[in-house]
DNA sequence: CCCGGTAAACTTTTT
DNA sequence: GTTTACCGGG
């Protein structure tokens, strides 16, 4: 063999294997840290270098930063025109060439989950359903979960309850309105592509005249309609290629299926299968301690996954008296690390929860320790990036009344409950999308004058923005000038409206970027910005602690990890107990676990405030699970724990220490979150041991320890 | 029609 | 503790 191959250096036999098999379908079982990514990367390399043509490749992920970084290493192994994408853009694509065979405009708008919930929220108002039974989302969640089991309206037999009453009623209705809009929501991008490949042979076969190579990356995560997908884009050739590890399944709830591995084989008898058992990623004890979890699981296939690397510390298991004492601890030690000349980028912290990160967030900054938030609320889901989006989209599909129905009142123009009422029964009458009708003079004339004026206007900024359609920034920067958009975020003042001002102009930046790199108009930038989701946000290295929850830490890899708010029912969780599912919990464990290199700290709190209640927790099951030798133990009433040795717990008040403790005085008013309303009658001690005696207005007298206590001085005005 | 107030419900994970 | 739904006065 040469030795000095590129493609193949640093790789191990199997890794070579997987890299060198021919044609004919091929699955890679990898298990965490075994270097997947750079196997897929390497094997495109290797067609490429053996003459497939790039364009027959067709690489597939889950996320668009898995698919990013793909893109990135195989244009550094010099493939750079290969088409890396995820499956719902790869989807959407391909649907704005044939989703006219389906009935949609090749411009056609891509809901997100709240332009869904918006859509579905107006069909209850006209079916007079009552959404304070049930809501828009809880609907739109069960639709999306009967669409991702490939259910139509036609076929699918609903069970009792509210919800699926609902569902009964308005599914066939809801997809019926999308049509009719021109719009698709996430499950759609998957689902009609797949109806035109099952409706339309002659398109599959264009297709799989194209695609001769494919290759998916996270298998075990793909649900049936993704599968089927592939498998239709494949038609008899079988040079498919997936990668994934069942004990990193984590998205059953979305309707990802194990079974596609089992399938699989069954589906193509020649299969070759790859194993690929060796980890590069973590030390020898976090591993042990990470496969001792998923050994628990008993749907599963027993694997043996080892490492060379060297034992390594052990896990820091941190029992802390609250939420603040939790995070607190994590700054602490996050400060130490830096102290010790540790890499800011190294370090990221995991939680189950997106509403765990709010704590967290609240002692990084108290410590000055700079961080940045993976995911939760995206860039593009704030409220005035929307609101742009959404004209931005009724401008390259006017029939996209959901969209206008956002914009038509923002800013406020006087339309109210009853003239939009007028106007989508004048709308209906005519058989036209709201856009056409309040484009039309003599619709406009049947209402007040107010409203009549202030939409001509806008009818006249729309006709005039849909010839800047060949520029995104120059359309966007047309519209939000002329629509009065810009002026009604425009008053400065609180740090709110700075804030909008700031992402309403990173909007426009963005859109001059796609214009200048990308350069396909409006109608593509608007497809580009749907899909772009919360996980992408740019850069992990610009010199920040990383917080994410564990769903978004899969495919990451840090030298220090935080697994935080180890508490059985938030990880474990506890609906997802109820459904009974505790082994994709227990997997999700796994990935957190594995994206540790060097170490890894795990804590969990006595208390946690869940939706304003301070609630007791126990430690999660799953800490037991964990060989003790790996394990060192800490709290923070350990002498050694974090420097605040010795102090007393007050088991009967447990409360959360939320706050510096305030100045407090003799005599002064204060409130507190249990006890109520009462007076400061006497004070001792300072700083971490100060308590205080207050006499509460109801239910007498206490000594608090104001490091823990919700003590808070109260204003004259509510002080009685 | 708009804006302010108060009541109620709510936190699972993502494309 | 936070965000959203509804109601009543300007």
């Amino acid at each position: 063999m040469v030795a000095m191959d590129p493609i193949l250096a640093d790789l191990n036999d199997s890794q070579i294997a997987a890299v060198l098999h021919g044609s004919g379908p091929l699955m890679v079982l990898a298990g965490a840290g075994s270097g997947k990514t750079r196997v897929i990367t390497r094997r495109i390399a290797r067609l490429l270098r053996d003459g497939v043509p790039s364009r027959q490749i067709l690489a597939l992920t889950f996320t668009n930063k898995a698919a990013g970084e793909m893109a990135r290493r195989v244009q550094e192994l010099g493939g750079s025109r290969v088409q890396v994408s995820t499956f719902h853009s790869s989807c959407a694509r391909f649907l704005r060439e044939h989703g006219h065979l389906l009935g949609f405009p090749r411009d056609f708008s891509i809901y997100d989950t709240y332009d869904r919930d918006s859509c579905i929220k107006l069909l209850m108002n006209e079916a007079q359903l009552d959404h304070s039974r049930v809501r828009p989302a809880q609907v739109g969640r069960r639709i999306s979960q009967l669409k991702n089991l490939g259910y139509s309206p036609k076929d699918v037999v609903l069970g009792m309850g509210e919800i699926d009453e609902a569902v009964d009623r308005l599914f066939a209705t809801y997809e019926e309105t999308m049509l009719r809009l021109g719009a698709m929501d996430f499950d759609d991008l998957l689902g009609k592509f797949l109806e035109v490949l099952r409706s339309f042979p002659e398109v599959a076969e264009s297709y799989q005249d194209r695609f001769r190579w494919l290759l998916v990356d996270e298998f075990q995560d793909t649900n049936r309609i993704q599968y089927e997908v592939c498998k239709r884009l494949l038609g008899d050739q079988g040079n498919i290629c997936v990668v994934g590890d069942p004990d990193q399944s984590i998205y059953r709830f979305r309707g990802a299926e194990i079974r596609n591995i089992l399938d699989f084989e069954f589906d193509f008898p020649d299969l070759v299968t790859v194993r690929l058992e060796t980890n590069y990623r973590s030390t020898a004890l976090i591993l042990r301690a990470a496969i001792e979890v998923i050994r628990h699981n008993s749907e599963r296939k027993e694997k043996d996954l080892r490492t060379n690397n060297p034992e390594g510390e052990p896990i820091v298991l941190h029992r802390a008296h609250g939420p603040s004492a939790e995070a607190r601890r994590i700054a602490t030690v996050i400060q130490e690390l830096l102290d010790e000349g540790g890499d800011i980028c190294e370090i990221a912290l995991f939680y189950r929860s997106h509403f765990l990160s709010r704590g967290l967030e609240e002692s990084l900054r108290e410590f000055a320790i700079p961080y940045q938030v993976v995911g939760g609320l995206s860039f593009f889901e704030r409220r005035e990036i929307k609101d742009l989006v959404a004209y931005l989209r009724v401008i390259v599909n006017p029939a996209d009344d959901v969209s206008m129905e956002r914009v038509i009142n923002v800013p406020p123009r006087g339309i109210g409950k009853k003239t939009m009422e007028k106007i989508r029964g004048m709308a209906r009458q005519s058989g036209q999308p709201i856009y056409a009708a309040i484009a039309r003079e003599d619709i406009r004339a049947q209402l007040s004058p107010r409203a009549r004026k202030a939409l001509t206007s806008l009818a006249e900024a729309f006709a005039e923005a849909k010839k800047l359609v060949k520029s995104a920034h120059q359309a966007m920067s047309y519209l939000a000038q002329e629509v009065g958009y810009l002026d009604y975020i425009g008053d400065l003042g609180d740090p709110e409206d700075v804030a909008r001002r700031e992402n309403v102009s990173e909007l426009h930046n963005d859109a001059a970027t796609f214009d200048r790199d990308i350069g396909e108009g409006l109608a593509g930038y608007l497809q580009h910005v749907s899909l772009i989701t919360a996980a992408d946000r740019k850069g992990e290295d610009i010199g920040r602690v990383s917080l994410m929850t564990v769903h978004a830490a899969k495919g990451l890899e840090f030298d220090h990890v935080f697994l935080t708010g180890l508490e059985e029912g938030i990880f474990p969780n506890s609906r997802v107990m109820l459904e009974g599912d505790v082994e994709e919990e227990r997997r999700l464990m796994h990935v957190a676990m594995t994206r540790a290199r060097k170490r890894l700290w795990m804590s969990h709190s006595r208390t946690r405030m869940i939706a304003g209640v301070l609630t007791r927790q126990e430690p999660s099951g799953f800490i037991s699970e964990i060989p003790e030798d790996c394990l060192l133990r800490t709290s923070s009433m350990d002498p050694e724990g974090d420097g605040q040795a010795g102090q007393v717990w007050d088991e009967d008040h447990e409360v959360d220490y939320s706050q510096e403790s305030q100045e407090l005085e003799e005599g002064m008013r204060v409130k507190h979150r249990n006890f109520g309303r009462g007076t400061v009658m006497r004070l001792r001690g300072e700083g971490f041991k100060a308590k205080a005696t207050i006499r509460f207005d109801k239910g007498g007298e206490k000594i608090l320890i104001l490091q823990y206590g919700d003590v808070q001085p109260i204003t004259e005005e509510e002080s009685w």
